[in-house]
DNA sequence: TTGTGTTTTCAGTATTTACTGAAACAACAG
DNA sequence: CTGTTGTTTCAGTAAATACTGAAAACACAA
């Protein structure tokens, strides 16, 4: 009864395939909700969920991409910190492997889009502010409270974001969690 | 020194509407960045910035789009809850004004995206790891730690999400500050 | 009912974004 | 140096996304 034979192996493996097949897909359209490109959010997917390091070629063929769109994307991935690069000594292939922590995965991410992108919002609504200062009309002064208040926020967003993000471990949220309400 | 005359004013305004476009612009762009269309976050901004409830007209006048595309981000935003149309007693023009308090706006976003994106992901974790129950292979082994984990994260985010959205001021989260780290 | 002002829809088009594939390049082995 | 294997670049193209503008639908008044 626990024995697999050929069949029943092959049954296995397909259903396995398939849910590796809808959890890349979906974790792509996910991706894309969230401002990333389709591609590079299967990759990732497709390295999360894939114990050994890939090649390029690998990549291409899982997914069924081209060389440029594999090769550009891993970069980006790396880029971002949630791939590594790998080599084998006495191998001329580069090898690539996904960050497989969540919460290093959530901690990284965060980290990279505060950089990218609320810190420079920041600087953007620093800016707006300063160059209204001193106006007085009600249109300025709407103008000032609220991208003021917007400011704050972000700050506040960013502060909250950094001390998340540098615990590095997950048992801090689950704890502040008692606390909120 | 201190009397506004009539070219002081014209410089202030012009000062004050070139902030106010920076400000509709790159909103625009960090908008688009985090997977909102361009044209939306501007309508928001817009919005934001502005005292009195604006027509469609007025904001097809203010970025110089079409009625189309003013109307339907317009409906967009509305569905969202970041903006309300308002209807003035013996008008029949729409007017429509943005939820200008930072917080409630925050809680809006986050409560939409929650809904939106983090629960339908969740419920693709789950189908994901539900179709491999049982299976006993390495890979399969993998597959299901690793979307175990994602499904954990994801659904620990949704609460502290849901906790933080619902306490609709922004007292809690500094407080809360306080305590990690 | 007909006219007027307003909102809604959507086919066609424009713009943006992403991808392909081939050529150039780099690293190394013989 | 020459061939082999692997990487990088990027011009051209495809696909996805967003926008326009005009027509239809709607709501109300006269």
């Amino acid at each position: 009864m626990e024995a697999g034979n050929e069949t029943e192996r092959t049954a296995d493996e397909a259903q396995l395939e398939s849910a590796r097949d809808e959890f890349v897909t979906q974790w792509g359209a996910i991706g894309s909700a969230w401002g990333i490109n389709r591609t590079m959010a299967q990759i990732h997917a497709l390295l999360l969920i894939t114990p050994k390091a890939l090649t390029t070629d690998e990549v291409m063929e899982e997914l069924k991409i081209s060389r440029g769109n594999a090769h550009m994307n891993l970069r980006e991935l790396v880029g971002w910190g949630l791939v590594r690069s790998v080599v084998r000594k006495g191998e001329r292939k580069e090898y690539f492997e996904a960050e497989k922590d969540v919460w290093k995965m959530f901690c990284i991410i965060v980290r990279e889009r505060k950089r990218r992108e609320i810190r420079p919002a920041i600087g953007v609504l620093k800016d707006c502010i300063e160059r209204v200062e001193g106006l007085k009309s009600s249109e300025a002064q709407l103008f000032t409270q609220q991208t003021r208040a917007l400011c704050e926020f972000m700050e506040m967003a960013d502060g909250v974001l950094s001390k998340v993000a540098r615990s590095e471990q997950s048992s801090v949220v689950p704890w502040a969690l008692k606390f909120l309400k």
